[in-house]
DNA sequence: GAGTTTGAAACT
DNA sequence: CAGTTTCAAACTC
């Protein structure tokens, strides 16, 4: 349970006066549209948009929202509910394709990247803002003001005068809440697609939010900032102006270097890249005074592939120690709870991750963390020389074979990603998170060693010679039925290659099957080819990788089959109508589909 | 929460 | 490279 406080003390209880408006604070289509909507009238907000507070809002009938007896309910009312008017915003905001989200500890909000690029020309940058005691605000606000609408979201905080302004609330109350008070149109919304894939694990997050002297702990979700997979991570402030880290909040340095020499890790924000912020990217602007330090994160199109099953979790569920334990999975932090590794090996899940361990973590003499830079890329470098692609992420696109250095989730739904390694499971037939293909919510691939894989997201191919085994007891069966067909019948309903696979067939006491189902069947344990390409399951082509595209591969002699058979691919299945063209057999293998 | 299972990582 | 050990997450009770 966390809990935050109202800095209502330290804080004026009206806004501020209202100033010249400068151009940075000229409306925007998506402030209007709110302002519209909202009682919050343009010029109080936009007066008051740098110095709002969270305190400044309330809800007239906020207790629905927050269901807390402490509810201070006195202060200004907003008659608009305010996840109407989120949900407004983002649907309206929803079709740019720049989403920035916020995540906070009451809601996550969007803003619109391009709304707040729009500010920038009078010195608010585009990617620059905070939350700041209860107001988004721009990096430079105090230059400009209001640099992005964002603000007018603000969160209503409740007060709590019984308690110190303490105001408890489990995340789980909040999601529930907010679902059950929010129009249809966001349940729609959150459980679009759509919205899975920018939103998703993000509900889960906190980001640290310090307001005031006080804390609120907000985290935001550590893929956010998953160390090896954002390129598109965009400067808050330069690096110069994150000093300090107070493991948080969010950091997105400007200015990456990678840590990893593999060229296809993107510039991203890791570990040993931003010496001064968490691996969460906690930004601590060192013009702002500790007590007005509050967390920033922002990012893009935050994927959200769990989202839909969290929204039915946390809804549906009502056993609070299951919850539990689904707050703890999809929980911002890794929370590793390494022992004996000192989370400097791939053990600990925050160090395989290329992040630093958080205070969320359970370990134990940790040394994954930024006071002990030198030791963990020291022993990140040896790990890398050891395996260079160790950190790197660990589901790759299927059609370059390139790491999924996007972070994009999207790419693990599509049907053929795969893990980079491939799992060796035996016993939980890929069905169960030990396995590291399901885990990442991708199937099985030829590359994988598992048995009995049931891959919920995609089973491995049966290999040609478990397939063979099966078909061994059908083969002797129909061995028996063409011994009593006549040779010429034979000839007749057999490939050209009829002979040469009979001699094969005949030594390992196999049957061939001329059934073009089962020869795209077999097809498909051709290496590389996708799980959409077999699913269309025609026009096969097989060329090897060696070779270039559509490159007719040679012809090899009769010994070699066996080779190939060794390789998982016999020459026999390259061909469909035309004579048979061979493969290099000593090379992978990988499936042309012409279509 | 303790104990067990599992499979990756590390080690030999 | 294969077998074994270590490790921590996932899972079960």
């Amino acid at each position: 349970m966390e809990s935050y406080r109202n800095d209502i003390e330290a804080s004026p209880a009206t806004p501020p006066p209202e100033k010249i408006l400068t151009p940075c604070e000229k409306k925007s289509p998506v402030s209007e549209f709110l302002n519209d909507l909202s009682p919050i009238k343009p010029s109080r907000a936009r007066a008051s948009l740098c110095k709002q507070r969270l305190y400044e809002i309330s809800f007239t009938s906020n207790s629905s929202l927050f269901n807390s007896p402490h509810l201070n309910i006195d202060q200004q009312p907003i008659n608009l509910n305010f996840l109407q008017r989120w949900c407004f915003f983002t649907e309206n905001i929803f079709k740019s394709q720049l989403i920035t989200l916020f995540i906070t500890k009451d809601c996550f909000v969007y803003a619109n990247r391009d709304e707040i690029g729009a500010s920038s020309s009078n010195g608010c940058y585009q990617d620059d803002f905070m939350i700041k005691d209860g107001g988004y605000h721009t990096q430079h606000d105090e230059q400009c003001g209001a640099c992005f609408s964002a603000t007018e979201l603000t969160i209503g905080k409740t007060s709590d005068n019984a308690n110190d302004g303490v105001v408890e609330i489990s995340d789980d109350e909040r999601l529930d809440k907010m679902l059950d008070i929010s129009s249809k149109n966001i349940r729609e919304h959150v459980k679009s697609d759509e919205f899975m894939e920018h939103v998703g694990q993000g509900l889960d997050s906190k980001l640290t939010f310090l307001g005031g002297n006080q804390a609120m702990s907000m985290q935001p979700p550590y893929h956010i900032l998953p160390l090896n997979h954002y390129p598109l991570i965009s400067p808050i402030v330069g690096v110069g102006d994150c000093v300090g880290s107070d493991h948080h909040g969010a950091c997105v340095p400007s200015h990456i270097l990678p840590l990893s020499h593999d060229p296809l890790i993107p510039l991203a924000g890791r570990v040993g890249d931003h010496v001064d912020s968490d691996h969460h990217g906690v930004c601590v602007p060192k013009n702002m005074e500790d007590s007005q330090i509050v967390s920033c994160f922002h990012q893009i199109g935050i994927p959200c592939q769990q989202f839909g099953d969290r929204v039915d979790q946390l809804s549906k569920s009502k056993d609070s120690s299951k919850r539990k334990r689904q707050v703890y999975m999809t929980e911002a932090c890794k929370h590793c709870n390494c022992r004996r590794s000192r989370c400097l090996k791939l053990y600990c899940e925050c160090f395989a991750a290329g992040i630093y361990c958080e205070d969320c973590c359970a370990c134990e003499n940790c040394l994954n963390k930024p006071d002990y830079e030198d030791i963990v890329l020291d022993i990140r470098h040896q790990i890398e020389l050891r395996n260079p692609l160790a950190f790197a992420p660990p589901i790759v696109n299927p059609s370059n074979d390139s790491p999924n250095v996007t972070g994009d989730e999207n790419l693990m739904n599509t049907p053929s990603a795969r893990h980079k390694r491939g799992c060796k499971c035996k016993r939980s037939k890929c069905l169960k998170k030990y396995c590291e293909c399901y885990r990442a919510k991708v199937g099985c691939s030829d590359g994988c060693h598992c048995e009995d894989c049931d891959n919920s997201f995609g089973k491995k191919s049966e290999s040609m010679f478990q397939r063979v085994e099966k078909q061994q007891n059908q083969s002797h069966e129909m061995l028996n039925t063409t011994q009593v067909m006549s040779d010429s019948t034979l000839v007749g309903i057999t490939n050209p290659f009829s002979s040469t696979w009979e001699k094969l067939a005949d030594n390992n006491h196999l049957t061939v099957s001329t059934n073009p189902y089962s020869r795209a069947q077999d097809m498909r344990d051709c290496q590389n080819v996708s799980q959409v390409e077999s699913e269309k399951g025609t026009n096969f082509h097989c060329y090897s990788s060696a070779l270039s595209p559509k490159q007719p591969c040679r012809n090899k002699e009769i010994d070699d089959i066996y080779e190939i058979m060794v390789d998982g691919f016999p020459n026999y299945l390259m061909e469909t109508s035309n004579p048979i063209n061979t493969v290099n057999s000593g090379s992978s293998l990988g499936l042309y589909n012409d279509e």
